[in-house]
RNA sequence: GCCCACUUGGCGGAAUAGGUAGACGCAAGGGACUUAAAAUCCCUUGUCCGUAAGGACGUCCCGGUUCGAGUCCGGGAGUGGGCACCA
């Protein structure tokens, strides 16, 4: 207990109130049915073992939103877990021999306290871990699911593979040509992967995007980009009747086009190095061997594959051109991508940047069908649009129409089609490391591939791993647990040994905590009445990998009708970073901000005296070492104050600059309330819920409070937290003024009246210091945390007075007071016989005059 | 190259619907208290002119619409982010 004490002793109080709210299971939700369910989460973290400060802001921004939403009647459900598989644990076993179970188990528990320090309202009572066996469990249920509702398959393919990591990635974990985690380059290899069907929903992912009104738009368009829909048409070129005697090519050659409008000005036909029939044509062609090995090696690493020029190789071919019946060479050519469309395309030089390069180094026709609509020669290449020309029937026409003439000519000729592709691929989900969920398969020596007999779910991890070996994948070089047989032939099989990527077990853990501990993956009544997530707060690294196959799972999961709802997150909300200034020394090493002194406006490194350079200020990271440990915050300052600075000084959208002066005043800020509160005598006094205040002496407070009721409330539901703050600021500026020994009884109402509202309204953001004030204030019986949100009344600002800007031609020239709600003919009338008005218009003519109610008069002259 | 977002004092940022630009805070300067310092409290603080009253200018730049533009429209610059041989 500590509101005995003489200072404001923050660790104290925290302590204090965090164990009530336990004992009292204030954020404890069961499920009930109805409209007034609200569900409030954060991306769950990853168990590193420390809270960081982006942790901080993210989970007090949820925190605001859960604790404000309860106190307005909801029925709150705030739950967190683990994301519990992972490198970081298997390389903390390779460096420190620790098992990466008991690495995350312990990281688990300290982050877990760290969390709870925090004050944050969670239902602790519904935490999940990703790595329980009950979650594993029930995830496997769901890969059969999939796997049998054909959303699974395996296929070989050429996979992003991570050197450091020692296994593949989705396409979504390739940053700039780099692993998203260990950041080096990614390399290409050909292997047999299991890949989750996400492309079948590629269409509904798009279209949904619209549905989502309250997600934030760069969002959107980035998860619209990466789908990448285009439209076009499939064309067939048959080959020229010499070339007929291909084995194992049988039938046209197709390729994709966005542009068919074009098809007049196609000079070439370009394959794809690993196109079926380039395949074809290496066995029997040495150059076109050498051309093939040469890319592959290219291709393979990024670096070389940004500076490799367009090069290519023809292949012998001729195709006939379906309307001109002219032969054009077929070529392969490196930047001809197998993965899109087709794999092969016809090459309009005149059109298309990269076919004109093409042309010019193999010195293939240039022929321009597209022209200005003005008919100026003009540059070529050139995409845009434009009228057809060169084109025989297509002649004149703007290209748009052309594109959809040209089609339907090909559909009726049965030489070509409407067709819409995707940029998206599919989810390679398998990953050849120990730490994750098992995939449950098993390969029965006939040959078949099976899924794991329900009954002996789950697929656990071996716990006797060997680590010392860094090379392979450790469940693969187990000396036992893939051998296995299938229960219900008795014949021989192996598990496979792949794990799945941890981005499986995030992309559904949000309806699991609907009921965690339900029997199967998913209680339908209990998640279709919690879901979608009302709000999702999280970063917008997670735009195209997280956000995007939580979408996905949630169709799928819809599609096989174990859940009835579409999306996985009606609102999401991306914060911003935690940044910080860098320092450097004279030798460019990065030092932490606490290795600063600063003196007379010069820094120099606090041990050593050397001369310290600060550079720009970045996201908090280990690497450049600005980063300040929210333990050692929290420690100093309680974690109110850090949660009050987290919210105070930026739009919750945007970067927030760390500064200790700003977590300083924060923290002035609220020994100042604190103080002002201990000195008050105001328990004995009371007001009745309907309380209406008519004295003149103390309407400002009563008036203020209703307005700032209104006002913070206004800025909660916009998400506009930093200025919540500010007005929570401007109200407690008014009332700090006031010396309530100089009071009387009424007075002292008025007081107590406005403390009370204002307490509820600053409770979500530094809830035990308000449950401190609370009881200080009188209410030992009651919790903050429970009560109901102000209600402001707006009667109450009976202001008299409305403040009047006269402007001439449109500039200010006087500010003054006249009685508020006169209409627009009165307020006219009434400033005209102003004295003060007549003088500034002096002997001039008024053109015209324009009156906003209790805000603008202005007068043209 | 394509797509998106942003640009307001020394700094973070406010500004319903086009209607007093700079709320709230940080930093800075001055003052009070103190033997002194810290802490606290009070005052000043967009720029320029003026002793002052007051005036002029001012939301990245140029132009437009309007009685009135930070806000709407057209053009341009800069910063940040996403995608990138996607036919």
């Amino acid at each position: 207990m500590s509101n005995n004490e003489s200072v404001y002793n923050a660790n104290s109080i925290e302590k204090y109130w965090q164990e009530i709210w336990e004992k009292e299971k204030c954020f404890q939700t069961n499920s009930v049915d109805g409209n007034k369910n609200y569900y409030v989460l954060e991306m769950f973290p990853y168990p590193s073992g420390r809270i960081h400060m982006g942790h901080v802001r993210v989970y007090t921004l949820g925190d605001v939103l859960a604790r404000y939403k309860r106190c307005c009647g909801y029925n709150v459900l705030h739950p967190m877990g683990w994301d519990a598989f992972g490198m970081p644990a298997e390389n903390a076993a390779f460096e420190n021999n620790i098992h990466p179970r008991d690495w995350t188990k312990k990281n688990i528990k300290n982050m877990k306290e760290q969390l709870k320090s925090m004050g944050i309202s969670y239902d602790w009572s519904k935490e999940i871990s990703t790595c329980d066996p009950e979650y594993i469990k029930q995830q496997q249920k769901i890969f059969i699911k999939f796997f049998k509702a054909k959303l699974l398959y395996k296929k070989e393919a050429w996979a992003n593979w991570d050197p450091v990591e020692n296994t593949v990635l989705a396409n979504e974990q390739v940053i700039d040509g780099k692993g998203w985690r260990s950041g080096v380059k990614i390399e290409r290899k050909l292997l047999n992967q299991w890949f989750l069907s996400i492309t079948k929903f590629s269409d509904e992912l798009l279209q949904d995007l619209h549905l989502l009104k309250n997600w934030p738009e760069n969002v959107k368009t980035m998860q619209k980009n990466w789908i990448g829909k285009s439209s076009g048409a499939e064309i067939s070129f048959f080959l020229e009747a010499k070339c007929n005697n291909i084995e194992d090519f049988k039938g046209p050659l197709v390729v994709f086009t966005t542009r068919p409008d074009t098809i007049y000005g196609a000079s070439f036909l370009a394959l794809a190095p690993d196109h079926q029939l380039s395949t074809i044509l290496s066995k029997t062609s040495k150059d076109i061997k050498k051309f093939i090995t040469k890319w592959e090696e290219t291709f393979s690493n990024e670096e070389t594959l940004e500076k490799s020029q367009k090069e290519g190789i023809f292949t012998g071919l001729f195709a006939v051109h379906p309307f001109t019946k002219k032969s054009i060479p077929v070529y392969i050519a490196n930047y001809v991508l197998s993965s899109y469309g087709t794999g092969a395309i016809f090459g309009v030089p005149a059109h298309d940047e990269r076919d004109y390069i093409f042309a010019e180094r193999y010195k293939l026709p240039i022929i321009q069908v597209v022209n200005s609509y003005s008919n100026q020669e003009i540059k070529l290449p050139y995409v845009g649009a434009g009228k057809m020309v060169n084109s025989d029937f297509l002649n004149n026409l703007d290209s748009s129409l052309a594109k959809e003439a040209i089609i339907k000519k090909l559909e009726n000729m049965k030489a070509g089609s409407r067709k819409v592709k995707y940029r998206i691929r599919d989810w390679c989900a398998s990953r050849q490391r120990y730490w994750g969920c098992p995939i449950p398969i098993i390969y029965r020596e006939d040959g078949k591939i099976m899924p794991v007999d329900e009954n002996e779910l789950p697929v656990l991890l071996p716990d006797d791993i060997d680590f010392s070996k860094k090379k392979g994948n450790p469940l693969d070089n187990h000396p036992s647990w893939k051998y296995t047989t299938c229960k219900e032939t008795g014949l021989n099989a192996i598990r496979e040994t792949d794990t799945l990527d941890t981005f499986f077990d995030s992309s559904w853990y949000f309806i699991r905590f609907a009921d965690p501990s339900h029997k199967d993956p998913i209680n339908k009544e209990v998640a279709d009445n919690w879901c979608p997530v009302h709000q999702y707060v999280g970063g917008i690294e997670h735009a195209v990998l997280h956000l995007l196959y939580a979408r996905f799972f949630t169709k799928a999961l819809s599609s096989l009708e174990d859940i009835s709802f579409n999306e996985p997150f009606n609102g999401l909300f991306c914060q911003g970073m935690v940044c910080h200034k860098t320092y450097q020394d004279s030798k460019k090493n990065w030092i932490y901000p606490e290795e600063v002194r600063r003196e007379n406006n010069k820094l120099y490194h606090k041990d050593t005296g050397d001369s310290v350079t600060e550079l720009r200020s970045v996201k908090m990271s280990k690497s450049k070492k600005n980063i300040v440990d929210p333990v050692n915050i929290i420690k100093k300052y309680g974690a109110d104050t850090a949660r009050f600075f987290m919210l105070s000084d930026s739009p919750p959208e945007r970067k927030l600059e760390w500064t200790s002066s700003g977590i300083d005043g924060s923290n002035k800020y609220l020994i100042k309330i604190w103080n002002f509160f201990k000195k008050l005598k105001l328990s004995e006094v009371s007001f009745y819920e309907d309380y209406d205040y008519k004295q003149e002496k103390n309407n400002n407070l009563v008036e203020k409070t209703h307005l700032y009721i209104d006002k913070i409330t206004k800025s909660l539901d916009n998400f506009q937290y930093n200025v919540a703050v500010a007005q929570i600021r401007e109200l407690s500026n008014v009332f700090l003024s006031y010396e309530a020994s100089n009071e009387d009884s009424e007075g002292l109402i008025a007081i107590k009246f406005s403390l009370t509202k204002w307490i509820i309204l600053i409770s979500p953001m530094i809830p035990h210091l308000a449950e401190e004030l609370w009881k200080i204030l009188g209410y030992e019986k009651t919790l903050v945390t429970s009560q109901k949100w102000p209600k402001a009344n707006l009667n109450y600002i009976k202001n008299t007075n409305a403040k009047i800007v006269v402007q001439i031609n449109g500039k200010k020239k006087l500010v003054l007071d006249i009685p508020k709600n006169l209409n627009k003919k009165q307020t006219q009338e009434l400033l005209m016989k102003r004295e003060d008005v007549k003088t500034l218009i002096g002997n001039r003519d008024i053109k015209k005059t324009f009156v906003v109610p209790n805000k603008i008069f202005s007068l043209v002259i």
